[in-house]
DNA sequence: GGATGTACTAACTTTTAGAAAGTACCAACT
DNA sequence: AGTTGGTACTTTCTAAAAGTTAGTACATCC
């Protein structure tokens, strides 16, 4: 019991994801979330207000997006920027750590993009041989 | 309309995660889904059998685990080794795909595990002047 | 003065993930 | 000889997450 509370302590010291309760597996998923990606590579080309991203990020909901920005922001991904006027002006942008993740995201991204038709062939492949 | 559809041929053809309905977007899901990301790190380290993957990514549900590793293995990321034994005996490991991705994931969760202080140093920062 | 646009939030519904038990089979232990 | 344990899953049921829709509080355009 003791090794276990040792253990938990020293994986939580070094962050190491493959442990279920280490902070590094929760910030992975907001990352790595289904529109946290999305966000974050659209906000690597530059400033974008709300319902521009929302335009960028194809098929995100207005209350997806807003829970996206909202917890990489308090990460300290993305900076925020509300202009007290009406209509509301807000600004969305990537800090110095946020661009440090976006391009390690596009690095991937831009694999997967060029992997598609592998992909693809690989699916076939594989419903065929299940199919059949 | 012809517009639209052209518009949505073209970004097929580019592989645009940006676009809802390209193809590189649920290989993106794939690979960045919650265990899939766990998934292909782990399997970035060597072959590894079915309840072995589940002892190094903690967490993670049998069923989750069955799921995950037949998309990546449809998807050609994953090579699936069955020897028909009794009791069965299953390896997995990485196609050479998989490793490319692998390798792209394992920069962006070192970067994370490096500035996992810093988030939650923002994370304090956020709470504080939320509740304040 | 009704429509539109801004950036959200809240209530409700649908989809998905997770927890627990079941399956099929054999080896070793009791 | 029967119980336990291990392998790699699948199935069922419930809890959590995501998605849809409507509403807010203005201001400007037509």
């Amino acid at each position: 019991m003791d090794e276990q509370r040792a253990d938990a302590e020293h994986e939580a010291l070094v962050a190491d994801v493959f442990s279920a309760a280490c902070a590094s597996r929760a910030v992975l998923e907001h990352v790595t979330g289904r529109w946290g990606v999305l966000a974050l590579a659209a906000l690597n080309d530059g400033v974008f207000r709300f319902n521009a991203l929302r335009r960028r990020v194809q098929g995100v909901s207005e209350k997806m997006l807003a829970q996206t920005l909202q917890t990489l922001e308090r990460d300290g991904f993305v900076h925020r920027d509300a202009r007290p006027t009406i209509p509301p002006h807000v600004e969305y942008s990537l800090t110095p750590a946020g661009q440090e993740v976006a391009r390690r995201l596009l690095a991937l991204i831009e694999v997967l993009e060029a992997g598609v038709p592998e992909v693809m062939a690989a699916q076939a492949r594989y419903d065929e041989a299940k199919g059949a």
